[in-house]
DNA sequence: CGAGGTGTTGAGATTTGTCAACCTACGTGG
DNA sequence: CCACGTAGGTTGACAAATCTCAACACCTCG
């Protein structure tokens, strides 16, 4: 889990100190607000156990999922700009995270330069992934959206030593659709088709992945 | 124009530093690549003069403008976690770009607080700023989209102490479809409804807003 | 065991995309 | 300095994707 984390390639004395500074994990049980938009800002969360969403809300109510974040994942990231929650992270199964006060990791990255630069990429990894989203939302069809979420959780899984091919998704199809940008009934029948396909295997929420190939030709075709 | 930009709260001997970190300033052409997706990461650029665009590229090769940017924005953000570049950056005009080496931006930043946590800033409103764009794509239609980045601009071209009411779009129809995840027609007809509606006068790329409230309305209104 | 939340599927409506024609403005070169 | 070529913009008609509404099935949890 470590190397997820933000303690990568720190040594043995830095690590101490951040143990020093990331002394409390919370505990939410499933469907728990971890923050609210509005909230203030004074600490990131690391996520240990489970797994949440993060929401963006419009100005007429609408909620938008802008995130899904498992085991490793720091959520929280897009408070520090204005010292308030931008928006809400909600767990989507028992979920325990560190709590990690900005402040003072500030004052430990200042002092601990792995862990300024860890912080650092942190940041940055959040906006890379943030532009994959845009890249979904903004150009692909209902198809590759879903293959390309997909085929992200399966790596994302992968990395963390979970099977790649077999999961259960933590969101309903209403989330993952808010996600995609779709409806819930615009997954549901992708979700058919792909079964239909033969790509996949679906039994409500538990998914295997029969043709990870075939997911990988609905992105890279030019249509 | 200080006040925008990482030196922001900085005092005079930071400023200073600051200064002998950033020495070098590029021009680009209108037109120009700034950096591509796939260059090595060294540096961020913050636009002294004019604007870019940002935009990822899928498998296929299909280009999603991911951000429009302007004086005082930083660009390249997303470069730090892979220590190279995840997307292209263009000019948009002739513009004039400081050079911030990141290493060195890190190194001072680990000696002057107030200049880590503008810099921490950056990131996290880089974050905010994008998510509010996956809200829009998410959740949008085309008016409502249109509408909101309007606004968005007009906002921005105020904080910097243009005028809110009038002003040129840098982008083609194009761009700024690939921004809203539309088709250049679909957003010329709806700068066109929202001429013939009053709300805006548009010849060609320069915009005149008649009435940001009606603007304002079509994004509060529940549908 | 029952109820409510969740998921599936169908039919028809709506929005946006596609294709095509045409117009306009701008810059380049004569 | 003007003319022309081209990139960019507008508009229309039709096609396609997704949404909406509705009915129903399923599954989980108390």
């Amino acid at each position: 889990m470590r190397e997820f984390c933000l303690p990568s390639g720190l040594d043995a004395s830095a690590l101490q100190e951040l143990d020093r500074v990331v002394t409390t994990r919370t505990r939410f049980k499933k469907g728990a607000t971890i923050y609210r938009a509005g909230d203030p800002f004074s600490a990131l969360f690391a996520i240990r156990v489970g797994s949440c969403k993060t929401a963006v809300l419009a100005e007429d109510g609408r909620e938008q999922v802008a995130g899904y974040h498992m085991l490793g994942d720091l959520v929280g990231l897009d408070g520090i700009a204005n010292e308030r929650h931008e928006c809400q992270a909600v767990a989507l199964e028992d979920t325990e995270v560190c709590v990690i006060p900005f402040g003072q990791l500030e004052d430990l990255a200042r002092q601990v330069s792995p862990l300024q630069h860890n912080l650092h990429q942190f940041l940055s990894r959040e906006i890379g992934r943030d532009q994959n989203v845009m890249l979904l939302l903004g150009s692909m069809r209902a198809e590759e959206r879903l293959a390309s979420f997909l085929l992200n959780l399966t790596r994302r899984l992968q990395a963390r030593g979970f099977s790649a091919s077999e999961f259960v998704l933590r969101m309903t199809r209403e989330e993952i659709g808010s996600y995609l940008g779709l409806k819930l009934e615009t997954i549901s029948r992708t979700f058919s088709r792909f079964h239909d396909d033969g790509i996949l295997e679906v039994n409500q929420r538990q998914i295997r992945v029969l043709d990870p190939e075939a997911l990988q030709n609905l992105l890279s075709s030019p249509c």
